[in-house]
DNA sequence: GTCAAAATGTAGTACAGGCTACAAATTACA
DNA sequence: TGTAATTTGTAGCCTGTACTACATTTTGAC
């Protein structure tokens, strides 16, 4: 099949002269990845969110919201902190960062495009805020620039 | 705040009479499952894409067009044959069973209507299809139903 | 001011998915 | 047929996400 003269496998190199399974293998690739940031996202939503309503943003009210332990909602938040999307003092509640801000921001906009493109397609409200949930964080660009262009034109 | 006299957090119970962050909760939780069985779409789909266009899926094949180590298809090929979904034979290939055959099916068909949806609606072949990958998993039932109406009625 | 309850944090475990490195089997071909 | 290349499989490691169990800090009620 020439191969590079490299011992490993996935195609880490070039990227961009490859055949049709290259293309299929790198959008597969993107989607993995973007599940790494998909909680991520819905952290700094959720959090952006209780700061508004709450004034704070306890782990615990968090963990509460997302249906996890607090242990997992605490060590996610430390991955937020290492991305540097939020800052924390310990029994003082959860802050964003201005990053974590613009993020929650952009996940905000992009949720509701995308239950109101849901909706228009006649997905009752109930279906379409949990599907949502899981389809807005695979959403590109272009595709959301789609979405609003027929909101607004039809 | 009048806690279930229970030790442990995520409310795990009957389901059904949590109020508002009940149901967000919830919504996050079957989130997250749903990654879970991505990935098994994914191979399943492709699986039977390859057996169609080649004869037979192949470990190497497989890891090749999903853009992974060969050893990483081989550790989901094993989650795929624990699922039921597939059978292998060492250096035979690997095989759907009925169920596996099934859910591939009802994933093409699915990945059809994403990406014919988004195209319906101007998004560029190539960003759809790419979109279409992650969307897809997280589409449910009423929401396909409602995309099928839309393509037709237009 | 003390003490119990609640919130918070930490440790340890499990599993999925990813990798590299190495081993073994199969296939191809000289 | 024997050997090299390829394919396949295994082992070990890492990270992310989840859990339970336990420890600590705050808060609140008395």
């Amino acid at each position: 099949m020439a191969r590079a003269p490299v011992t490993s496998e996935p195609d880490h190199s070039a990227a961009g002269k490859l055949p049709a399974e290259g293309t299929q293998a790198r959008r597969f690739g993107k989607t993995r990845s973007a599940q790494s940031t998909a909680l991520l996202e819905d952290y700094a939503e959720l959090i952006a969110d209780l700061l508004a309503s709450e004034g704070e943003a306890r782990p615990t009210d968090i963990a509460r919201r997302l249906g996890v332990s607090h242990a997992t909602a605490i060590k996610s938040i430390s991955r937020l902190k290492r991305a540097g999307l939020a800052t924390a003092r310990p029994y003082r509640g959860v802050f964003l960062t201005e990053k974590g801000h613009a993020l929650a921001e952009r996940v905000r906009v992009r949720h509701r495009l995308v239950v109101d493109l849901l909706r228009a397609l006649g997905v009752p409200s109930e279906a379409a805020e949990a599907d949502a949930e899981g389809i807005e964080h695979y959403v590109s660009e272009i595709t959301l620039k789609a979405f609003a262009q027929f909101l607004k034109s039809r």
